[in-house]
DNA sequence: CTGTTAGCGCATTCAA
DNA sequence: TTGAATGCGCTAACAG
C-alpha cells in the first residue's frame, strides 16, 4: 500500500467535492436525487481517493441485508451450493457472508462467527451436529437447512427428494436387468438414513433382498467398501453409492482389481458434481440441482426475515433429483 | 425464531444486569477490572438475552482485526490454504472474511466485498487476473499474494519453490531409470510457467529432451493430455502432471486404456490434496505445505499492517516442497 | 436539488 | 471498581 494513511470515508469525499455528505451517500447508492453533474463530480472524488463504502457502518445503521452461510470446505457439493447461493442473494439485494467448516473450525465456531457479523438468517449446508443444536441455532435468528432433514417449525429445510432419488437409481438398475444391487451407504452424514430408506424400500417394492455395505461420504470409504464386496462370494452386479465421492473411490477399486465397468459392474452415484462430469469417470449419477436448492434456500431466509417468522410456503422445499446417465451403468450379464 | 424481536445489545444487557455498559464490555472482553460477582451476572444475563458482541459495530470503533481472504470455492488445495489461514489468524488474534471466486463470480468482485468489509489486508489465493490488477488491488490494501509469481514492493508473496519441486519429481523418476519423461503442463494458470521451466530445466541438466504435452489444472485436462500421450508413437515412460487434479485425470486415462501404472507408466502430481492421500489413488507426488504457507501468508500480512509498508521478511515467502512417494511410480522397464 | 442533525452498537476516554 | 460522555462512518428524517 502506497496511498495515505487513513481509509477515505464519505465525509472526505464529501469534502473534496465540495457537497454535502447526504449527496455523497445518495450518489454512492445510486438513488435519484442529484443533478448529473454533482453525480459526475462525486464519481470523479471517490475514484480519486479509493473511496469503498463502509458495509460495516452502512450496516450499523440500519439492517444489514446480510445471509450467514455455513458450508463445509472440502465438500464439492457445498461448493456448488455457494455459488448458487451467491447468485441468488444478489439478484434478492442481498449479500452473503461466508462461514467455513474445516478439520479445525467446527459448526459451532462457524455460526458463532455469523451471528457477531449481524446475519439476519443463516443457510446451514448439510449440518452434522444433532438436532438439538439446530433447533437451539434456529431459535436466535431465522434459519434454513440445505440437505438434511429436520422437522420444526423454527427451521425451514430444502432439501434433495432423496428416497426418490434412490429409487431413480434402482430403477435403472432394473431396467438393465440387474437384480443384485448392493447400497454402500453414508454412515451417519446428514442425508444418509434417507438414502438408505430408499434404497431398501425399493428394493423390497421389487421384491429383491436389501444389500447394505457401510460406507461413508468420501473417496476412501468407497474404495474400501467396494473391495469388501469384490470379496464376497455372492457377488452382485450393481453398486448404488451415497454419493459421488463414494462411487468414484468405488469405481478406483473396480478398476483396481480388474473388473470391467460397466460389463462386470454397475455403479450409480448420487449429488452429479464435477466430479461425475469429468468425461474420464462418467459416471452415471442422481443429480441434486444445486441452482434450484440454492434459489430455493435464499427465498425461504428471506421470507423468514420479512414475516419474522413461520413458513409460509409450507413445509420442505423438496428439489426433485434426476437420473443422469453416463459410462457407469450398463446391462446386466446374461 | 422464536424469542424477541429486536436483537440483544450490549446496553440491554447492562440494563437488565444493573450495572453499567462500560462494564459489560469489559466482561465480555474478557479484560480486568469487574468483581467476580459482576462478572458472573453479566454473563448469566448475556446468555439468557443471547447477547453477542456485534462485530461490525467494534470494528466501526477502531481496527477491525480482520483479513480478507479470497480463495476459489471448486480448488482442493485451497481449502486447505482456507482451513490453514483460519488457524493461523486466529492465533494472531484477527479474524478471516472469506470472498469465494466462483463460476459465476470473479477476482473483482471478490475483492470489492472484502474492501467494503473494511479488512486491513488482502490474501490473494492463486489470482488469475493480470499482474495489473493485483499491483491495483495492492495500491489499496496491503496484499499478499499466495501460490503465484508477482515481482512488486507493494505485494509480498507466498509461494511453493516450484522449480525445486519439479525438480524432485523429475529426479525421482530418473532414479528409478526412466529418462523418457513427459510433462503435461497447467497452460495459462499461475504457477504453471515456473513448473514447465523447472521441468524444461531438470531435463536438460541431464541431456535428456523435454516433451511438454499441453494440459491444464482439471482432472479433465489430465485425461485428454494422457489420452494423446497414448498415442503417441515413441511412448514415455513417466509423466509429471502439473497438479493432482490432472494427474488423476491422467490415471484415469491410463487405467482406461489398460496400461499398467507403475510398471507400464509411472505418474507424479503436484499438491498433495486430500486426492492424492487416498489409498485407492496413492498417488506419487510433490507436496505443497498448505499449513506453512497459511502460517507464513498470515504472519507476512500482519507485519505490512504494522508496519504500514515494506516487506520487513526481505523477499518472496518460499516454501520448500517435498517429494512424497506413494503408488503410482516405479521402476523403468528394463 | 442540497445541507444539518441524530443515532445505530460499541470501546474508550475521563471522573467519581 | 463503576458510570457518563464521545465518536467511529453511515443513512434517514427533516429543513432549506
Amino acid at each position: 500500500m502506497t496511498t495515505s494513511g487513513r481509509r477515505a470515508t464519505l465525509a472526505d469525499v464529501a469534502r473534496r467535492a465540495g457537497v454535502s455528505t447526504t449527496l455523497v451517500s445518495l450518489v454512492m447508492r445510486g438513488v435519484p436525487g442529484a443533478s448529473p453533474a454533482n453525480r459526475e463530480k462525486v464519481f470523479r472524488v471517490a475514484r480519486e481517493l479509493g473511496y469503498v463504502p463502509d458495509s460495516r457502518a452502512r450496516a450499523l445503521r440500519g439492517r444489514s441485508h446480510l445471509l450467514g452461510l455455513m458450508y463445509e470446505v472440502h465438500q464439492p457439493f457445498h461448493a456448488d451450493l455457494v455459488d448458487g447461493i451467491y447468485a441468488a442473494a444478489e439478484e434478492a439485494g442481498y449479500d452473503v457472508v461466508l462461514s467455513a467448516v474445516t478439520q479445525r473450525r467446527n459448526e459451532d465456531a462457524a455460526v458463532e462467527t455469523l451471528l457477531a457479523d449481524r446475519c439476519e438468517a443463516l443457510l446451514l449446508c448439510a449440518p452434522r451436529t444433532g438436532r438439538n443444536w439446530i433447533t437451539g441455532v434456529a431459535a436466535r435468528l431465522p434459519t434454513v437447512v440445505l440437505a438434511r432433514h429436520v422437522r420444526h417449525p423454527d427451521v425451514s429445510v430444502v432439501r434433495t427428494a432423496d428416497v426418490k432419488g434412490i429409487r431413480l437409481a434402482v430403477d435403472h438398475l432394473l431396467d438393465l436387468g440387474h437384480t443384485r444391487i448392493v447400497h454402500i451407504d453414508g454412515g451417519s452424514v446428514p442425508a444418509a438414513e434417507q438414502r438408505r430408506r430408499g434404497y431398501r424400500t425399493a428394493m423390497t417394492k421389487h421384491g429383491l433382498t436389501p444389500v447394505l455395505v457401510p460406507g461413508g461420504w468420501s473417496e476412501e470409504s468407497g474404495f474400501l467398501a467396494a473391495q469388501r464386496i469384490l470379496g464376497d462370494a455372492d457377488r452382485p452386479t450393481a453398486i448404488v453409492a451415497f454419493n459421488d465421492a463414494c462411487a468414484t473411490g468405488a469405481l478406483s477399486a473396480l478398476f483396481r482389481a480388474g473388473v470391467a465397468v460397466p460389463q462386470a459392474m454397475s455403479v450409480v452415484g448420487f449429488d452429479d458434481t464435477h466430479l461425475a462430469g469429468f468425461s474420464h469417470v462418467g459416471l452415471t449419477t442422481i443429480r441434486q440441482d444445486a441452482t434450484v436448492m440454492a434459489r430455493m434456500a435464499v427465498s425461504r431466509a428471506i421470507s423468514r426475515i420479512e414475516t419474522g417468522s413461520g413458513d409460509s410456503n409450507g413445509g420442505d422445499g423438496v428439489v426433485p433429483p434426476t437420473l443422469v446417465i453416463r459410462g457407469t451403468t450398463g446391462p446386466a450379464r446374461a
